[in-house]
DNA sequence: ACCCAGGCTATCC
DNA sequence: GGATAGCATGGG
């Protein structure tokens, strides 16, 4: 990977494994969104970023080397080697497709109280209706970012959402996740959960605490693990993985504990984003041949 | 109009 | 313990 600054852009060249469309598509992210063409915009850490993709090069708009070493470099991972990840996921011809098909997938690392809340909110629900949720408590709760015209706001901080109520929350269109949302901002605005001791907790006891939410179950849980704290040996357990150990592994009678216990000994530390590379093919192939 | 969505909780046995 | 209905809302 090279990088310079061009016209006050950032241009990103010798890139390998990265494609905005697989990384904003696959379902990680709720806040970017496509601008047409090979371009998509949005907000990560209370920065709004265009960023756009050619042949041979990603551009960061209005970004300098500085911005990109403070910011960027971590949420796209940069720093991790996709070669070698891609090359231990590579254990079977199953995830060689996947693997093939998501050439240029990369799980972000993601804020992890944003990643909490969004993905409450995605539980039994479709994600176009998680953006469009997670989109209005922005426009809402969020602060205002200056320089862009599209008026993207930041996801709220928990001093901007700790005296939201249930009610608040059922005006936005959460439905029954008002309730969910709601005792989240409260364990973490009254510091019955401290987030920053979170990241220092063993995974194990992560997710207990994180279960300890209302409407965080197991898979959620994960999800805010992978996501927004890198975890990535944490394989969510969710309905398409189920429907791919089933017919694929023939695994019968899958259920949670089947699942990690497979997904531990395939693909060890990076199950999760073994999870991440079915995920999306399986999705992404099931749009175009069942509709 | 109908089925379903990156599941979880309460309640049943 | 393990199974299953019900859940708010709206996208396709």
């Amino acid at each position: 990977m090279k990088y310079k600054e061009s016209d006050g852009n950032l241009i990103i060249s010798e890139l390998r494994h990265f494609d905005i469309a697989q990384i904003f598509g696959c379902g990680q992210n709720f806040r970017f969104e496509h601008q047409g063409g090979n371009v998509f915009k949005g907000v990560a850490f209370g920065e709004v970023l265009t960023i756009e993709q050619n042949e041979n090069n990603v551009i960061l708009h209005d970004i300098s080397e500085q911005g990109l070493r403070d910011r960027w470099l971590n949420f796209f991972a940069l720093d991790e080697d996709y070669d070698q990840i891609r090359s231990m996921l590579d254990t079977d011809e199953f995830m060689h497709r996947a693997l093939e098909y998501g050439m240029g997938i990369r799980i972000l690392k993601q804020d992890l109280w944003e990643m909490l809340i969004s993905f409450i909110i995605s539980q039994n629900n479709n994600i176009p209706r998680i953006r469009k949720i997670v989109r209005t408590i922005c426009d809402t709760y969020g602060s205002a970012i200056a320089n862009n015209a599209q008026q993207f706001r930041t996801f709220p901080t928990i001093e901007q959402m700790e005296r939201i109520t249930c009610e608040d929350l059922l005006q936005l269109g959460l439905g029954y996740r008002a309730a969910y949302v709601e005792d989240a901002v409260k364990k973490i605005a009254w510091g019955e959960i401290d987030l920053n001791k979170l990241r220092r907790t063993n995974t194990c006891d992560a997710r207990q605490t994180l279960m300890g939410i209302k409407g965080v179950g197991g898979k959620v849980a994960d999800c805010i693990m992978l996501f927004g704290m890198s975890r990535y040996e944490v394989c969510p357990h969710d309905v398409w993985v189920k429907r791919i150990f089933t017919e694929k592994y023939g695994i019968e009678h899958i259920d949670e504990k089947k699942g990690y216990l497979l997904a531990e000994a395939k693909w060890g530390k990076y199950a999760g984003i073994a999870q991440q590379f079915l995920f999306y093919c399986e999705r992404e192939n099931s749009k175009t041949s069942a509709k």
